[in-house]
RNA sequence: GCCGGUGUAGCUCAAUGGUAGAGCAAUUCACUCGUAAUGAAUAGGUUGAGAGUUCGAUUCUCUUCACCGGCUCCA
C-alpha cells in the first residue's frame, strides 16, 4: 500500500492509497468534520466516501458554500424518503431532487399526506440523523437494477434506469432505503444539522399533465439553525411584501369572483397607475415614438393571417358580431399592423416606432392565477418599431437604453439579460430565423452586455431579449422584451419605398419595457413594501392638525400643495397626534405635515417622512421647492 | 386544467348538530390633545352559492364558485 499526496491549497496531506477523504478529515481536521460536505478537483466533485487512488489537488466544499448545500439538501431529500417508506410502507419514490432554496421529494401513495404527517415524518427524519447513518454508494449494472426494483415495486425508478444508457447505474444505501441516484452525498445523515419540511403540493410525473400526479413534499436543510431561522424569517418577510396584501391594505386593486383574473383599479391604485402611464407617455414621446390604439376584438379572419390561430388560440378568447367570428386581441402587433398597412410608407420614415399601451386578453388555466402576476387581462406597454434591416441593431440598441433608464428611474439597478431563440413550433424560414437571431446577439456583444441564452424560448415569430430586474429582496422579474420579427411584416405584406423607389419589406421589432401595467404594478409593490417613493406614493403628503383649532390653516396648506399638483390629505379626525401619525404610517404615506400653534403663528409646516422621526420646518413659501425636489429625486 | 388546503362582520380571527362572538375599522357623543392607538355608546352577518341527511346544519355529505400553496403554462 503506497502513499499518496493530496493537496488542499497550500498544505499537502498524505493518504493511504484507496482510503478516503473522510478519514483524511477525521484525522488532520477533526474540528471541521461535519462542516467539509465534500471536495473538488478540476470541476469534479469528489465524495469524501470516495476511495482516492491517486494523487489529487482538491478543494473542499464546504456545508455553507452554495454547492454544498445543495449536496446536504439532496441527502435531506433521501433522508425524508427513509421516514416516509418507514413510515408508510406502500409508498412509491419518484423523484427528490435539491432546488434552489431546499429540496422535495415526490411520492406515489394511498395515503393523503398533510402538514400533520410533517411532524411525524420530521421525527422519524432526526431519528435517522441522529443514528449518523452513513450513505454507502454501489454500483450494480443496469439489468441487475432494474430486476431489483422492479421486485420491491419501484415502477418510478424502473422507468428512469430503463432510460439510462450506461452499463452501470449508482446506488445509495442509507440505512433501510436504497434509493437510484448519481450522487453526490454526504458521507452521513448526521451531517444534517437543521431542516424543515415545509409544504405538500401535487406534482404530475415528470411535469407532464397526462401522467399520474404524484404528491411532493418541499423542505429545505441549512449547514446550521441560524441559517434555516433566517429563511424562514426571509419567507415571512416576502409575505409581508405579498402585494395582494398590501394591495388590498392600501385600497389599489381588487379581485372578485365575478371576474377571476380580471383586476379591478379602485382610486388609489389609478393614481399609481396613471402616475406610471404619464411618465412613460413623456419619456416615449422624447424618444420619437408616436401612440395609438388599436381594437379589443377584431375579425377572426386577422388571427388566421398573423399565425396566432395556429400558435396561440388556446390563450384566446372568441365572440360573434353579427353572425360573423371575432376574437379579444392577445396581442397588439395584428391590429398595429393594419394602421401601417393603411398608407405608404417612405424610407425616410424609418425607423417608424408606434407605440401602443394595449389592454390584451388572455386566456390563463384557472390555477394560475396569481394576484396582479398572473391576470387574464393586463395593458402591455407595447410598441412596434419598423425599420429596414441596417437598422435593427442601432434600434435595438436605443431600446436598451431606454429599459435602462426606465428600470433605474423605478430603483431597479440590478438587470439582468437573456436571449431566447428559436423555439420548435415557429413560423418563418430558417434564413430569417437566423439573421434575426444573429441580429439580436450581435447587439448584444456589441454592447459589452452579459447574457443568459435560452435556446428555443423564443416567441413564436422571433427571437428576443429579455429583460430581468432584481428587487429589494433579491427575487428576479422578466418585465421588458424586445422581439425581432421578419415574418409578421411578411404575412401582413407591408412594404416602404426606398430610395430606388421600389417596395421593400421592413422589419418589424416588438418591444415592451415594463411587459405588463399590471403585473410591474405588482413586482413595485413588492419591492417597496408599498412605501412608494414621492413621486409614485398615492397620498403623497398627509397633513396632520394638532387640534380642531389648525385645520382650517391645514385646508390653506392642503390648497396651496395641491395647486403644485401634489397628492395631499388632511386628517380631520379627532385622535391625538400620536394616533393620527400611526395611522398615516399604517396607510403608508410618504410625508407628514404637522400642524399645530407654532407652525399657524410662524406661518410654516412641520414635515417628516412617516417612517422617520426627523422633522423639518418649512416655510409655506418654499413647500413647492421642498417637495418638488423630493418628487424629481424619485426616491 | 390537475393535486391538496381554505371560505364566518369592511379587515384579522373565535365558536357550536339547537339559526353566531372578539379586536380593529365604521357611526354617534364627550375630550381639543405635539410625534405609533383618549374614553364611552351604537350599529354591523341568509356563516361563498346550491342541494342532501336531520325534528333542527354555519357545523355532517355531495355539487359548484372563488381564493391560497404547488404542478403544467406564462407578461
Amino acid at each position: 500500500m503506497g502513499e499518496i499526496n493530496i493537496k488542499i491549497g497550500e498544505k499537502s496531506y498524505q493518504l493511504e492509497k484507496g482510503d478516503c477523504l473522510l478519514n483524511l478529515i477525521k484525522k488532520n481536521l477533526p474540528n471541521a468534520k461535519f462542516s467539509i460536505v465534500a471536495a473538488k478537483e478540476n470541476g469534479n466533485t469528489i465524495e469524501l466516501i470516495t476511495p482516492i487512488e491517486s494523487d489529487l489537488n482538491i478543494q473542499w466544499i464546504s456545508s455553507s458554500s452554495e454547492e454544498g448545500i445543495r449536496i446536504l439538501r439532496h441527502s435531506t431529500s433521501h433522508i425524508m424518503a427513509t421516514a416516509v417508506k418507514k413510515i408508510f410502507g406502500e409508498t412509491k419514490v419518484a423523484i427528490g431532487p435539491s432546488t434552489d432554496d431546499g429540496f422535495y421529494y415526490d411520492f406515489d401513495s394511498n395515503t393523503r399526506f398533510n402538514e400533520e404527517d410533517f411532524m411525524k415524518i420530521e421525527a422519524e427524519m432526526q431519528k435517522i440523523i441522529d443514528a449518523d447513518i452513513p450513505f454507502v454508494k454501489t454500483f450494480i449494472n443496469r439489468k441487475e437494477a432494474i430486476e431489483k426494483f422492479k421486485k420491491d415495486g419501484e415502477l418510478y425508478k424502473v422507468e428512469l434506469i430503463e432510460e439510462i444508457t450506461d452499463d452501470k447505474v449508482s446506488l445509495y444505501d442509507n440505512g433501510d432505503f436504497t434509493d437510484l441516484c448519481r450522487g453526490p452525498h454526504i458521507p452521513s445523515t448526521g451531517y444534517i444539522k437543521a431542516f424543515k419540511l415545509l409544504k405538500i403540493a401535487g406534482a404530475y410525473w415528470r411535469g407532464d399533465e397526462k401522467n399520474k400526479m404524484l404528491q411532493r413534499i418541499y423542505g429545505t436543510a441549512f449547514a446550521d439553525n441560524k441559517s434555516l431561522k433566517a429563511y424562514l424569517t426571509m419567507i415571512e418577510e416576502a409575505k409581508e411584501r405579498d402585494h395582494r396584501k398590501i394591495g388590498k391594505e392600501m385600497n389599489l386593486f381588487g379581485f372578485y369572483q365575478e371576474g377571476p383574473g380580471f383586476p379591478f383599479w379602485k382610486p388609489n391604485g389609478m393614481i399609481l397607475y396613471n402616475t406610471i402611464l404619464d411618465y412613460w407617455r413623456k419619456l416615449h414621446t422624447d424618444e420619437g415614438y408616436q401612440e395609438v390604439k388599436t381594437p379589443i376584438i377584431l375579425n377572426e379572419e386577422l388571427w388566421h393571417r398573423s399565425g396566432h390561430w395556429d400558435h396561440y388560440k388556446e390563450n384566446m378568447y372568441f365572440t360573434e358580431i353579427d353572425k360573423e367570428a371575432y376574437a379579444v386581441k392577445p396581442m397588439n402587433c395584428p391590429g398595429g399592423l393594419l394602421i401601417y398597412r393603411d398608407g405608404v410608407h417612405s424610407y425616410r420614415e424609418l425607423p417608424l416606432k408606434i407605440a401602443e399601451l394595449g389592454l390584451v386578453h388572455r386566456h390563463e388555466k384557472s390555477g394560475v392565477l396569481h394576484g396582479l402576476f398572473r391576470v387574464r387581462q393586463f395593458t402591455q406597454d407595447d410598441a412596434h418599431i419598423y425599420c429596414t434591416e441596417e437598422q435593427v441593431k442601432t434600434e435595438v440598441k436605443k431600446v436598451i437604453n431606454l429599459v435602462q433608464k426606465i428600470y433605474n428611474d423605478f430603483g431597479f439597478k440590478d438587470v439582468h439579460l437573456e436571449l431566447s431563440t428559436r423555439p420548435a413550433n415557429s413560423v418563418g424560414s430558417d434564413e430569417i430565423w437566423e439573421v434575426a437571431e444573429k441580429a439580436l446577439a450581435e447587439t448584444l456583444q456589441e454592447l459589452d452586455l452579459v447574457y443568459k441564452l435560452n435556446p428555443g424560448d423564443g416567441a413564436f415569430y422571433g427571437p428576443k431579449i429579455d429583460f430581468h430586474i432584481k428587487d429589494a429582496i433579491g427575487r428576479s422579474w422578466q418585465c421588458g422584451t424586445i422581439q425581432c420579427d421578419f415574418s409578421m411584416p411578411e404575412r401582413f405584406d407591408i412594404s416602404y419605398i426606398g430610395a430606388d423607389g421600389q417596395k421593400h419589406r421592413p422589419v418589424m421589432l416588438h418591444r415592451a419595457i415594463l411587459g405588463s401595467i399590471e403585473r410591474f404594478i405588482g413586482i413595485l409593490i413588492e419591492n417597496f413594501k408599498g412605501k412608494f417613493p414621492f413621486w409614485l406614493a398615492p397620498e403623497q403628503i398627509r397633513l396632520l392638525p394638532i387640534s380642531k383649532n389648525h385645520v382650517e390653516y391645514a385646508k390653506e396648506i392642503k390648497n396651496l400643495l395641491q395647486n403644485f399638483n401634489f397628492r395631499v390629505k388632511i386628517d380631520e379626525t379627532e385622535d391625538k397626534l400620536g394616533g393620527k401619525i400611526k395611522q398615516a404610517r399604517l396607510d403608508r404615506v410618504c410625508y407628514l405635515g404637522i400642524i399645530g400653534d407654532n407652525e399657524l403663528s410662524k406661518k410654516t409646516l412641520t414635515v417628516r417622512k412617516a417612517d422617520k422621526e426627523e422633522n423639518k420646518e418649512v416655510a409655506l413659501d418654499e413647500l413647492s421647492e421642498f417637495f418638488n425636489e423630493i418628487k424629481n429625486s424619485k426616491i
